[in-house]
Formats: C-alpha cells, structure tokens, sequence
DNA sequence: ATCTTGACCTAAT
DNA sequence: CATTAGGCCAAGA
C-alpha cells in the first residue's frame, strides 16, 4: 500500500535529519506521487510512529507545521534534534537532508519489488 | 457515482 | 527569473 511504505521510510529517519516528500516518492516507487506522501502524513499524525516532523518539502520549508497541535510544535521538535529553523526553514537542510537510498546501501542487493 | 481539494514536484512558457 | 499547467492517488462533500 502507499501509505504503508511512506510510513516505512519516514520511520527510518534517523535523529537529527529530515527528508523530502519528493525523494520519499521517488524511493517508494511513485516520483509524481510527492503530494500523496504528505497526504499519508496527514494519516500518520494519528499514529505517532511516523516522525511527520521530519519531513519537510524540497526547499526544506515546514508546510506543514500548520497542520500539527500548536504552530511552532514541529519547528521546535526539529530543533530539540539539533536541526537550527528560520523563517520556518531548515538553516542545515543539505547537511540534515538525509535521502532514503542512504539507509539501502547496505542492502543494494533487494531489488525495488513493489508489492501489488 | 462525480467533483474538488490536498503537508508536493517537475517541466514548460 | 516568475508564473502556469500537469500529474499523481486518496479522501471528503
């Protein structure tokens, strides 16, 4: 299922990093489909295993920091994992950006078999 | 059942 | 360089 595997790799996100819709996309096997990922966000917020806060858009603005409890609640969730926010962007956003291929390059081996 | 909107991204004009 | 258009899949009205 999408959200299934969004939920997936947003949960892999290590401490301290954020990711990107699009790169989400893209590694779950939908680079058109950014806009669904934010949309399993929006699911997820009833989980409270996916760290929604982490995932920013490509530009590393908080669009959604809107749409959790408080207003500033994901800003300074970013910031209690080190990562510095101005204006409502990610100061360090190619340093913090961490991108889903990261966490297979030990794998490498499994290919990209999407489950229908 | 159809139409609209949505935490987006990429390419074309 | 700024704006528009298209695409994607899912949920609400």
């Amino acid at each position: 299922m999408f959200f299934e595997k969004v939920y997936n790799v947003v949960r892999k996100i290590p401490f301290g990093r954020v990711s990107t819709y699009g790169a989400i996309a893209r590694h779950i096997g939908a680079p058109n489909s950014s806009r669904m990922v934010g949309w399993a966000m929006n699911a997820s917020h009833q989980k409270s295993d996916v760290p929604a806060h982490r995932v920013v858009n490509r530009i590393g603005l908080l669009s959604g920091k809107h749409h959790f409890c408080g207003t500033d609640l994901m800003k300074q969730l970013l910031e209690n994992e080190g990562i510095s926010i101005k204006n409502d962007k990610v100061i360090n956003f190619e340093k913090v950006f961490w991108d889903p291929k990261d966490m297979e390059d030990n794998i490498k081996s499994k290919p990209t078999l999407i489950d229908e």
